[in-house]
RNA sequence: GGGGCUGUAGUAGAGUCGGUUACAACGCCGGCCUGUCACGCCGGAGGUCGCGGGUUCGAGUCCCGUCAGCCCCGCCA
């Protein structure tokens, strides 16, 4: 087919330094315009387009040729690198001041009508572009993200080969673990009625390591949970897994923050700010009710509850007597909601558990408010001062317990972040988040489960309380945010087998389900285990901000639907009865 | 498991209060055109209104169910 033609050159990297070269170009047909005479093709590849043009003049056979030339045709072609003739110098294009004198002309294959134009201009159904993924993909956006994607690997491969870790790939079948999330099960068929697990994350092979000595370890790696699916949730998903022996949290967090530094400084020519904002997980959840806080902008969550304690307004009053927080945002210069908007509100929160959402405008006369008459003027006042309120100003309230206040008006805060334009996409402000509870206590399971993983090292002045207050216990962990988005966590790691026996203890897990479960942990640790400690970093969820995708599945070449199926392949399908009996499995009719 | 949004030629949309033959655009096919670049002009083909049921003289439109895609809650150590 390609006989003794070569490429030459990238279609989309010509420039007027090639000018008077004779090329030869292989691509798609972007377009073809056909002037019955003249007919110029817009040839694509991964770099970009190129103009061909072909004159019947100077070439009968090639212009025929081009004339039975549809979209998507892969062609190769001979000829020229030309200034363009005065005035037709195209500035909306990287290659616009030159074109291709074609003189050969090579079908090398035909294509179908695609089912959706490949221009950036149209937009199309995701379920389609879903079902026709390899098309999708050769369009300029995807190929782009795919493109930074690949960027970011190499450089998270030369940062961390330059500090000292080693990338070593650990096992995809291996062994399903209690806690955390659902695992994705492979039966296996030499041992009948036994499964592997698809790994959660590599988290004991990693620890392993550092037992064997390698000091310092990476890898970029699937990992598989088998929950639902969300816009940055994927059931397979790729971190940066990282593991680093004889170091302490300061240490694992200068050098991460060191590689995320140079990934934006590649990537985006961004130069970061080092070292990144610390923050305790006790703080960010007070100033901004979450632990991942957006902090591109303030309008910063207000604790009220000992102003409100007395006040006429039982609802507060209520709250603050049992011990729940009341809090509230200003939301600067908006008094202008309407109504309307303010009800969209009051439904956002009540997503979160809230019972409802109290609202001021503030005007020249002061509170407008359905419950400014529950208010005597000193309080009026103090709340006031405390949210620094001016006229202009929308004050939004939430009272309930801890958590659901917190996290009500945590979110309200992002959403309103979002809706009045305060999180520029190309704003990027970092903070690691610390000292997170070791444990917290599950209602349902009567029990504590472990915050991060039951591996965490609590910090060393919090381990008397693991005897008395356990749920009080801080970890010594850390979670990178970034424009509200949790990109990475990680922590030191229990490297005492004592200590680790203990934090078993604490989740429930009694001494005989430890040694099924983690029996080779704990042997590992019993033979010289460093002090040591990791982190991973969601690398689709970094890819997200990087290329400023709304959807975590336009950053992974082939995803898959809400409901964990790829429309492309058409997995998860039935399999063989055969197959079934080699595994020695049998399916349960599925009740409806 | 739950809440919400969407579904009409290949694509993305319009379709009023339920009323005759479901519109125009892009793409596609044919013709014309020698400087276009999301080329232009003329003509043409293309429809299971997601699917099933119901109400009605009559349903793209109203009702019920269902499927698919998306967003969210739960879930995600």
């Amino acid at each position: 087919m390609l006989g003794n033609w070569k490429r030459s050159h990238l279609c989309g990297a010509l420039t007027a330094a090639e000018m008077g070269e004779d090329v030869c170009l292989m691509g798609w047909v972007q377009r073809r315009r056909d002037h019955g005479g003249l007919i110029f093709i817009d040839l694509r590849d991964r770099e970009g387009v190129v103009q061909l043009a072909l004159d019947p003049d100077r070439d009968p056979l090639a212009h025929k040729k081009a004339e039975q030339i549809r979209n998507e045709f892969v062609i190769a072609a001979r000829g020229k690198v030309s200034p363009r003739p005065e005035g037709t110098i195209n500035p909306k294009m990287k290659t616009g001041e030159v074109e291709i004198e074609v003189n050969e002309l090579k079908i090398l294959n035909r294509a179908e009508t695609p089912p959706f134009m490949l221009d950036e201009h149209t937009e199309v159904a995701e379920n389609i572009r879903l079902k026709y993924r390899f098309l999708d993909l050769r369009r300029p956006a995807l190929q782009n993200n795919m493109l930074m994607r690949h960027l970011v690997a190499k450089t998270v491969r030369n940062y961390l080969d330059d500090n000292g870790f080693v990338e070593i790939e650990t096992p995809v079948l291996t062994k399903s673990t209690p806690e955390g999330a659902r695992d994705y099960l492979v039966p296996s068929r030499v041992n009948p009625g036994n499964f592997y697990a698809l790994p959660q994350s590599p988290q004991l092979f990693k620890q392993l390591l550092m037992v064997s000595g390698f000091d310092r370890y990476f890898q970029i790696v699937k990992c598989f949970r088998d929950e639902d699916l969300r816009a940055d949730r994927q059931p397979e998903f790729t971190q940066i897994d990282c593991e680093l022996s004889f170091v302490d949290r300061e240490t694992v967090m200068s050098v991460m923050e060191g590689l995320i530094a140079k990934i934006f400084q590649e990537a985006l020519g961004v130069e970061l700010t080092l070292p990144m904002p610390r923050l305790t997980y006790a703080e960010a959840l007070n100033r901004f009710g979450v632990d991942n806080p957006d902090l591109r902008f303030d309008m910063e969550l207000v604790s009220l509850t000992e102003i409100v304690k007395d006040c006429g307004f039982k609802v507060f009053a209520d709250v603050a007597d049992k011990g729940g927080l009341v809090k509230a945002l200003n939301v600067k210069s908006g008094a202008t909601f309407s109504r309307k908007e303010l009800d969209d509100l009051t439904d956002f929160v009540k997503i979160y558990g809230a019972k409802g959402l109290a609202w001021v405008k503030m005007t020249e006369e002061g509170w407008q408010s359905p419950i400014a008459k529950f208010f005597n003027d000193d309080e009026l006042a103090a709340l006031n001062q405390a949210l620094g309120a001016e006229v202009g100003d929308l004050l939004l309230f939430v009272a309930d317990n801890a958590r659901i206040t917190n996290e009500a008006l945590g979110r309200l805060r992002a959403h309103l972040g979002q809706k009045l334009g305060l999180a520029d996409k190309e704003n990027y402000q970092f903070a690691w988040v610390t000292d997170f509870p070791l444990l917290e206590w599950d209602d349902e399971a009567k029990r504590h489960v472990a915050v991060h993983h039951p591996f965490t090292a609590p910090l060393e002045e919090d381990i008397p309380l693991l005897d008395t207050e356990p749920g009080k216990a801080r970890a010594q962990a850390y979670d990178l945010v970034l424009n509200g988005s949790e990109v990475g966590g990680g922590s030191i790691r229990i490297h005492d087998q004592s200590v680790q026996s203990r934090m078993f203890s604490l989740l429930g897990i009694d001494d005989q389900e430890a040694r099924e479960k983690f029996g080779f942990l704990l042997d590992a640790l019993s033979f010289g285990a460093p002090p040591h400690g990791g982190i991973a970093f969601g690398l689709d969820r970094l890819m997200m901000i990087l290329t400023g995708a709304d959807s975590i599945r336009d950053v992974i070449a082939f995803p898959k639907t809400q409901k964990a199926t790829c429309l492309l392949s058409e997995a998860p399908n039935e399999v063989d009865e055969k197959q079934l009996q080699e595994l020695g499995v049998r399916l349960r009719r599925q009740s409806k």
